[in-house]
DNA sequence: GCCAACGTTGGC
DNA sequence: GCCAACGTTGGC
């Protein structure tokens, strides 16, 4: 990242059952691959506008109480997800196999703070400031999303962080 | 488990 | 290119 280019925001979901931000944390190097996400809009976004350095909150979805539990950083921009070619990933992508290439991306990220108490969905919901964060809006079905910073300022203020 | 919202597919 | 049908996401 260069001096005059500012860090962008992000905010990814993730089943935690699938995988979750401990098992982000226990990984090797606190880092992961972020494979698996086939919508072209959040695709565009790891391919054209991550950047090293930038910053993520890891949100769980798809649970009782959603909300963010830690904080990772970009340690490696967009490269091609290759789980797209492999039959036996869960990520396989039938049409991708047959031109012999994977239109999709991955980037590599690495957790950095955990929340000692998640930013709830609830929480996020009563928060005024919060209204116009995308992952409360209806129907933001997208994976990843960007966040300004003001939100992303705001969740580290609702929820005291702990340094990994 | 329900279902609204959204993205994708495919017939025409 | 339209749009109905279908599949998926994800909150509730």
């Amino acid at each position: 990242m260069s001096p005059k280019e500012s860090k962008n925001f992000w905010l990814m979901k993730t089943e935690p059952n699938v995988f979750s931000f401990e098992d982000l944390v226990k990984a090797p190097n606190r880092t992961t691959h972020w494979e698996g996400v086939r919508n072209y809009q959040a695709r565009n976004f790891m391919r054209d506008s991550f950047k090293k350095g930038d910053q993520v909150l890891i949100y769980h979805s798809n649970v009782d109480e959603p909300a963010v539990f830690g904080i990772a950083t970009v340690v490696r921009e967009g490269y091609s997800d290759p789980f797209a070619l492999d039959p036996k990933s869960k990520y396989f992508d039938e049409e991708a196999k047959k031109k012999g290439e994977s239109p999709w991306i991955m980037v590599d990220v690495k957790a950095t703070h955990r929340f000692k108490n998640p930013v709830t969905r609830e929480q996020l919901k009563k928060e005024p400031r919060a209204k116009t964060i995308m992952v409360l809006q209806r129907g933001a079905r997208l994976s990843v999303q960007p966040v300004s910073e003001e939100h992303f300022n705001l969740i580290l203020e609702l929820g005291s962080t702990q340094k990994l």
